[in-house]
DNA sequence: GATCCACAGGAAATAGTGGCTT
DNA sequence: AAGCCACTATTTCCTGTGGATC
């Protein structure tokens, strides 16, 4: 009597991990230029100069945390080798919904000794928060790089922005240097900062473009040697992975998900070929659960705004204007059971956020006296599909608590 | 050129949550 | 327990806009 599990085994797989989110690839293709420009603007770290600041933009599954992580761990173990050098301390933190307060907290906390009691959640200001960074900067010495991903969606940066880099300039710190390190997949992030902090903080703008056919290409065949035994074959998957993802948002995270969920779907069948028709089959799926993902990271009266210029949209068949949007969002509200806002400024308030996050397209209409002026919105994606997914999410929680 | 529409956009107030210090 | 403090989301209140119309 067999085990149920008995006559199961890794079929195509060498090595699954490699195409799964989360992967660091241990070299980096396509990005040599992006690479030796982070390379030049880090350099003076080595010689125990202040380092430049340096800003990342692109979209998202263009490398940027990959070629961080990379260039940073090959940066610390450079200085290493010269022991001339001054130690280089990299931080990272996620600034993914987080405030000021919590992102200087999370550093404090990172570069406390582990035994250490880490550094209240609340009570104390922001202003001992940095305080209490400076003093554990000064006692550690040599160089401070703070990678602050996703900075984009801090609320009010200005402040730790424009700190950061003068922190030296204004006595706070005395041994330690300091480098920052931002990283945004929003490029209208850049027009949000004060100027001061913009002359200061942009030092070094590196932007990452997104990856075209060839270079996905290049990026998958390298993956698949490794992610596959040997026998396998996934060259048509591969260019038809490489070809869609190109077209459609040119990230190497959607290419290697697709690949990834194609040759599933290849093991299952038993074949040990993954073909274009594999990946046709799991092409809607993997978007649509990219997508969804993206809306449900989102707020909920967000996500009901969202909704309703869909609905209003594919209503009109037309981009739909802010106080349609607001009427549509109540009924929405209303239709999944929730209480809505009553504000039209709360609905503007999400529709911009949404806008500024690539979720909708705004346009501006003036119609004079027959109807003054206003915006027009639209969703940036399939409607049909966006509602899908809205229905998903509505379903998977039934409640909230 | 003044006026007017229908909002946009910014500042500040308010409400609610949660946690610290004393 | 009282008094702070910070954060978020929302609302209130205000001034500003740009083109069509008078």
């Amino acid at each position: 009597m067999g085990g149920l599990f008995e006559d199961v085994e890794d079929e195509i797989y060498r090595e699954k991990r490699v195409l799964k989110e989360g992967h660091q690839p241990e070299k980096i293709l396509e990005r040599d230029a992006e690479i030796e420009e982070y390379k030049h603007a880090l350099t003076d770290a080595l010689f125990g100069r202040s380092p430049d600041n340096i800003f990342l933009f692109g979209k998202a599954g263009v490398g940027k945390t990959a070629v961080t992580n990379y260039v940073l761990s090959e940066l610390q173990a450079e200085a290493q080798r010269r022991d001339t050098a001054d130690p280089i301390h990299v931080t990272k933190v996620n600034c993914n919904n987080q405030s000021v307060y919590s992102t200087v907290r999370h550093l404090v906390n990172s570069l406390r000794p582990s035994d250490a009691s880490s550094f209240p959640k609340k009570g104390p200001s922001t202003a001992d928060a940095f305080e209490e960074l400076y003093a554990r900067m000064d006692e550690l010495g040599g160089t401070h790089l703070f990678v602050l991903d996703e900075i984009d969606h801090l609320s009010d940066p200005d402040p730790l922005l424009y700190e950061f880099p003068r922190a030296r300039a204004n006595g706070h710190i005395d041994r330690a240097k300091v480098g920052l390190i931002g990283i945004s997949n929003n490029y209208t992030f850049r027009n949000t900062l004060s100027s001061k902090v913009k002359s200061t903080l942009m030092e070094h703008e590196i932007s990452f473009s997104t990856y075209d056919a060839s270079e996905l290409q290049t990026i998958l065949s390298d993956r698949a040697q490794r992610a596959f035994i040997d026998g396998i074959d996934v060259e048509t998957a591969i260019s038809a992975c490489a070809a869609f993802a190109a077209k459609d948002d040119g990230s190497a995270r959607q290419a290697i998900d697709l690949l990834r969920e194609a040759a599933d779907v290849a093991q299952k069948n038993g074949s040990t070929m993954v073909t274009a028709d594999h990946v046709e089959t799991v092409r809607e799926e993997v978007n649509r659960g990219q997508l969804r993902d993206k809306i449900d990271d989102q707020t909920l009266h967000a996500q009901l705004v969202l909704e309703a210029v869909a609905r209003q949209q594919r209503a009109d068949s037309k981009p739909v204007r802010t106080t349609r949007v607001q009427d549509r969002y109540e009924a929405v509200a209303n239709a999944w059971g929730y209480d809505h806002l009553t504000s039209l400024k709360s609905i503007q308030n999400h529709l911009d956020d949404l806008h500024m996050l690539g979720f909708l397209i705004r346009s501006d209409e003036n119609k004079g006296q027959q109807g003054g002026r206003s915006y027009r919105w639209e969703v940036d994606m399939t409607v049909e599909t966006l509602i899908e997914a809205r229905e998903e999410i509505e379903q998977q929680t039934p409640s909230i608590d």
